[in-house]
DNA sequence: GATCCACGGGAATACACGGATG
DNA sequence: CATCCGTGTATTCCCGTGGATC
């Protein structure tokens, strides 16, 4: 926690107890800055990347296991406090007179949902690399490969770049044509859900390092540290805690889901404390199996406009795609014409966000239409949602 | 089959913006 | 400075295909 949500929280503190102190460390898809319980996954990292020590260039890797183990978290942290590192240190040596010692590879986080064309992934390395802007318009994706190769070339020892949710828009093929043509002083370290073989990582990477769910005693620590950061004190007993735990199976995503509703369905009702009932609704809300609100988070702008429509609207404007189009498409809040409004609910619909689900065939003819259903929960996403675009 | 919608791929068009040109 | 050009992205539109009923 930051010394503004300190005092923020302090100031809050004189109107009234306020159950909802800050909804950031609540959020499933926030990462705190330092992951508990995963030392033994930072210790296997930190032996694959041991070579970068030395100033060598480790080989490129394969880090995998369950949704909500906390690979994102993890290699966020590491990578984040490795380019730190790297920077000092590649400032230490520029200004020695002596030379020869070590230089340091770089590190670079790439998260795939955000930068999903070999537009954005080269923008988004080189944006991390050079110290100089680099243009989003106007310049073609090959210049921007060649600008990228320039810069490689003037680094010593290379670069490292971790690549992020590795098989849900982006496959093992399109990731190694991410890095085609590139110079070799560059690795990565690829993160995903599958095992190494039925991505075919297996025949890319020469380290694979696995990342098992959650033991539901971590999670009770997780919910509990993260309940601190984002509730009134006690609001969580660890009785609840303990229950939320159990239900999410190991994931840390499904647990601060369910806390994440279950504070709010608190606070609506103008309490203090979670209850058991709170928990129960959470849990009922969380759609198994669910989609990452982070790939919901990611969507284009007019995309996540059209699903926060969605989320509020009445059942019976959901019976079908056409009318559920034409209710968002007549909001004035969206400034879609209704041929895009269906174009993107299919397309959500495709990439497995909602789902169709036809409906049980009855009168009329033609073709039986279907229904959207969310694959996320719609609470989380309506108040990160509005939180996002409220600043 | 014939007919009626639902779907969804992809072409066409509009747009935003950095850089070049005059 | 005003304008045009090149490029990737967003939006819109078109139309063939899929799947149901009669």
């Amino acid at each position: 926690m930051d010394l503004d949500a300190r005092i923020k929280r302090r100031q809050n503190r004189n109107n009234r107890p306020r159950l909802i102190q800050d909804y950031e460390p609540l959020s499933p898809v926030a990462h705190i800055a330092e992951p508990t319980n995963r030392g033994p996954v930072f210790e296997r990292l930190l032996d694959h990347l041991d070579p970068a020590f030395d100033g060598r260039l480790p080989p490129n890797a394969y880090l995998y296991g369950p949704f909500g183990a906390g690979k994102s978290a993890i290699v966020k942290s590491l990578f984040s406090h490795l380019q730190q590192l790297s920077t000092e240190t590649k400032s230490v040596i520029h200004t020695s007179t002596r030379v020869r010692s070590p230089s340091p590879p770089g590190f670079v986080y790439v998260d795939l949902r955000e930068t999903q064309t070999g537009f954005a992934f080269y923008h988004t390395v080189l944006d991390a690399l050079a110290d100089e802007s680099i243009p989003e318009h106007g310049i073609s994706t090959e210049t921007l490969r060649d600008k990228l190769r320039t810069v490689l070339g003037n680094e010593r020892t290379g670069v490292v770049v971790a690549v992020d949710h590795v098989g849900e828009e982006t496959d093992t093929g399109e990731l190694v044509e991410l890095f085609a043509g590139l110079p070799s002083n560059m690795s990565w370290l690829a993160i995903g859900r599958g095992t190494p073989e039925e991505t075919r990582l297996s025949e890319y990477t020469a380290t694979s390092i696995h990342v098992d769910r959650y033991q539901p005693q971590m999670l009770v620590d997780v919910l509990m540290t993260r309940a601190s950061e984002g509730l009134a004190q006690q609001a969580l007993s660890h009785e609840l805690a303990r229950q939320i735990a159990n239900w999410a199976d190991g994931s840390a995503y499904d647990a601060l889901a369910a806390l994440f509703i279950a504070a709010d369905r608190a606070n609506q009702d103008q309490r203090t404390r979670l209850t058991e009932a709170d928990v129960d609704a959470a849990i009922a809300e969380i759609p198994q199996p669910s989609v990452s609100l982070g790939r919901v988070l990611a969507l284009p702008d007019n995309k996540q406009l059209v699903l926060r429509e969605l989320v509020d609207l009445d059942e019976t404007k959901r019976a079908s795609v056409t009318e559920t189009t034409e209710a968002i498409a007549s909001n004035p809040a969206v400034d879609l014409s209704p041929g895009t409004v269906k174009r993107f609910l299919y397309e959500i619909a495709e990439i497995g966000i909602v789902e169709r689900v036809q409906a049980s065939s009855r009168d009329g003819k033609g073709r039986p239409p279907s229904r959207v259903e969310l694959r996320f929960p719609p609470t989380v996403f309506r108040r990160l949602y509005d939180l996002k675009n409220s600043e």
